[in-house]
DNA sequence: CCACCCATGTAACTAGTTACATGATTTC
DNA sequence: GAAATCATGTAACTAGTTACATGGGTGG
C-alpha cells in the first residue's frame, strides 16, 4: 500500500496535523495520489500504531489538534519502499469506455462532454504553467527544486497531451455530427 | 461504478463467456480499465440479477461454460451512463511519490528503476505502433474504426510522453550521480 | 448569533486484490 | 498420463468512497 508512503513523504517534508496534511495533500502529492481526509486519518492512526509516526497535542491550538512527525522507523520504511520495484500505474479512463460504447451501439452524443473536459484540461494546464513560471524560472536550482520541477513537467506534459488529444477527438465527433 | 459499464460495452461488442471476457478485456478495454477475473465473475453475476445481461449454457462446450449477452435493459443503462457527466480520471503514480521522497530524504538510487521503466514504456509504445500499422493503415475508415484508432492514439500519445519524460528524469538522476 | 472554516473522527458501503479451490479438455 | 489451458467460482482481506457526527474558533 502506498498511501502510507505518500503520507510519510508529505510529513517528512513538513510535520503537521491530519487536517493540514489533508489540505496540503490536495495541492501537492494529491495531483498524482489522491486521498480523502477519512482515509488520511485512518492511515495516520495505523502508522502511529506501527511506530512509523508519532503525534503530540498542539498546545495553544484548537482542542484535539495533533502534530505528526515521522520516526526513524518510518524513514527506514520509506527508504525500503522507495528502493523496491513497482508496477507502472494503469490508466483508468471512463471516457475511453464511453468512446468504445459509442462505437458499439451508435452515436451517444459525447461531444458535449468532451468540450467540457477540454475546458477543464486547458484550465489545469494553465494552472501548471503558472506554477512553472512562479516557482521554477530561476535556472540555477538545487536538487530538491529540480525534482519538484521534474514532477511538475510530468503533469504539464500529461495535461498538454490530454488537451491535444481531446481536440482531435472533438474534431472527429463534430465531423460526423454535421454529415 | 463503471466496471459494469466497461463489461457491458465489451459484451455488446461480442457476446462471450466470463473467461473469454476476462482475456479479451486484457487486450482491449483492459488498457484503460483493468479488472481481474474474480471481479469480472462477480459483476457478471450482479448484472444478471439486475437483468442487464443474460447467459445460456453453451451446448457442446466445456461443462458449465456460459455465454453472456446484453439485454435491452443493459443497453439502456449503457446509454444512460454514457450521457452522464464524469470526472476526469486521476493520476496515481508511485514514481512521483518516490521522487518527492528522494527530494525530501536524500538520494534513494531511483535511476535503476527509471531505466527499467523506460524499457517497459518503450516496449509498450512499440506494441501500440505495431497495432497502428496493422489495423489502421487504410485512410478510409468507417466510424467504428475511427473511434478505435482515436483510442489507440491516446495510448500512443500517453506512452510516448512517458518515454520522453522518463528520459528527462534519467538525465537528471544520472547527472547528479556523477558529481 | 450565524455562517464558515478548523479539526477530529465513526460507520457503512463499494470496489479491488490475493489466495484458494475445483474439475474438464486439449496437447505433447 | 502429465502439463497446460479452459472455465468456473468462494473467501478473506485491503483500499477507497460516501454519509454522518461533533465541537471549537473566527469574522461579519
Amino acid at each position: 500500500m502506498s498511501l502510507q508512503h505518500a503520507l510519510l513523504t508529505s510529513i517528512v517534508e513538513k510535520p503537521c496535523s491530519g487536517y493540514e496534511l489533508a489540505r496540503r495533500f490536495d495541492k501537492s502529492i494529491g495531483y498524482f495520489w489522491h486521498a480523502t481526509h477519512q482515509q488520511i486519518y485512518r492511515e495516520l492512526a495505523r502508522m502511529e500504531e506501527q511506530g512509523w509516526v508519532s503525534s503530540v497535542e498542539v498546545e495553544g491550538g484548537r482542542a484535539g489538534k495533533r502534530k505528526f512527525k515521522v520516526l526513524a522507523a518510518g524513514k527506514k520504511e520509506l527508504r525500503r519502499w522507495a528502493s523496491e520495484q513497482s508496477e507502472p500505474f494503469r490508466l483508468r479512463d471512463e471516457m475511453m469506455v464511453k468512446l468504445r460504447a459509442d462505437a458499439a451501439v451508435g452515436p451517444l452524443g459525447l461531444a458535449e462532454e468532451f468540450e467540457r473536459r477540454l475546458r477543464l484540461h486547458e484550465q489545469e494546464l494553465q494552472t501548471y504553467r503558472e506554477i512553472e513560471l512562479r516557482d521554477f524560472s530561476d535556472p540555477d536550482m538545487p536538487r530538491e527544486t529540480q525534482i519538484h520541477y521534474l514532477i511538475l513537467k510530468a503533469g504539464i506534459a500529461f495535461e498538454a497531451g490530454r488537451v491535444q488529444w481531446t481536440k482531435e477527438a472533438l474534431k472527429m465527433l463534430r465531423q460526423e455530427a454535421s454529415t
